[in-house]
DNA sequence: TATAATACCGACCAATCGGTATTTTAAAAA
DNA sequence: TTTTTAAAATACCGATTGGTCGGTATTATA
């Protein structure tokens, strides 16, 4: 009666719900305090299941940290997506970020590249370094956008890329945290709105001092 | 020859030796991944002489948070001590902040109030609540400051002292995040770069539109 | 249908976990 | 000194850790 199709595998969908719970769960709770314990009881599959798919517990970390990235990384530009002009942009970054950790996020307890870099700082080198490459790429979207903005002249040329994207991120991620330490959207908000006018102050003013280069 | 003195405990002295090098460890590793094997490594005290001094490994935690917050609260506070106006307060709260964990910190790794929020979001509540604490304290600071600013005339009228905090906060640990994870000062240095290019925008402008209750 | 491959379970492992009770040692008081 | 008290070490506990392995369903190929 049904053709059993090429279901390109069965394996692969549990696979991904795994990925998926315990992206979660890792994300909640942090790499250490969770055990293979917790790791049966929310994705309902026993031990022996789970190590046919992850050969370490470690290596299941990379991979939920590698697939909460993407997913993350996939949603923000799509916020972004619609605007042309390189403020819009930009505006666009901060506004779609803050989203990401608002209302019903994809991944409770914040951002999951900050929460990497907090657990692995000396052990844990691979996952440090993933963290690292997360927010490289954050960085490049942002310097390159405002690259194309001087391109465009929206920008005047003495802005520094490398110095807004370090303030973008610093001023997400820390008010991403008081977020979610308060429980309460008013930091992300607050930074949102501060970086848009700090945006807005490159554009107005023709002699942009706040970037310059100082060091 | 030696007056024994009366050396107001000499158990003291080592329960002190414990949260001092307890604290350390913690910020390195994080509270979950760190076993009380480790612990009588660092400190050289076997497991019965730390519980001799501390209930449990939480009760630990929660002791050396303490520690470590009314240490560098101490050092924060001397490094703005000297400055007389509001705006030479302010600046000196982010440069003093940066230098907390620049060169050689107290406590490497990055801050321990940034790395306790993370680590205890939704268990080790005790732990979370000290946390948010010790950021309300930090923010009271600035605001504070800000307010005797707005007394003195240094800022207009339409300052809002709680956005500043917002963004000096975030700001600040946003970068010490990025500083700790590339291992590179140039993060907190850009964030305080960008904080005293904000205050000074502040006072010069009349019309201080940024910082305008928005919501 | 028979056959092969995959997915999953659950008992089990040595090691380590946080914590306790007891003993030994050192310091303080007499 | 002697006595008393505090501090540190030792030995040990039950529970849990991450991980393994033989066996068994389930699914895909034919």
């Amino acid at each position: 009666m049904s053709k059993p199709k090429n279901t390109i595998g069965k394996g692969k969908k549990t696979r991904q719900a795994i990925l998926h719970k315990v992206a979660v769960l890792f994300n909640e709770k942090g790499y250490a305090a969770t055990s293979m314990q917790d790791i049966t009881t929310v994705t309902g599959i026993q031990r022996g299941g789970i190590y046919n798919h992850f050969a370490s517990k470690e290596a299941l970390a990379l991979e939920t940290f590698e697939y909460a990235r993407s997913l993350l990384a996939k949603k923000l530009l799509q916020g972004v997506s619609g605007q042309k002009t390189a403020v819009g942009r930009l505006k666009a970054i901060a506004r779609s970020f803050a989203e990401l950790y608002t209302g019903n996020p994809i991944f409770p307890c914040g951002c999951q590249v900050l929460n990497a870099a907090v657990e692995a700082k000396r052990h844990m080198l691979p996952l440090r370094q993933k963290a690292q490459e997360a927010i490289n790429e954050f960085q490049d979207l942002i310097i390159k956008t405002t690259l194309r903005g001087i391109e465009r002249e929206e920008f005047p040329e003495s802005t520094n890329p490398d110095a807004l994207a370090i303030i973008f991120v610093s001023t997400l991620e820390g008010a991403m945290l008081l977020s979610v330490l308060y429980d309460d959207p008013v930091y992300l908000q607050q930074a949102v709105n501060h970086l848009h006018g700090y945006v807005d102050g490159l554009v107005n003013a023709s002699t942009a001092t706040a970037l310059n280069p100082t060091n």
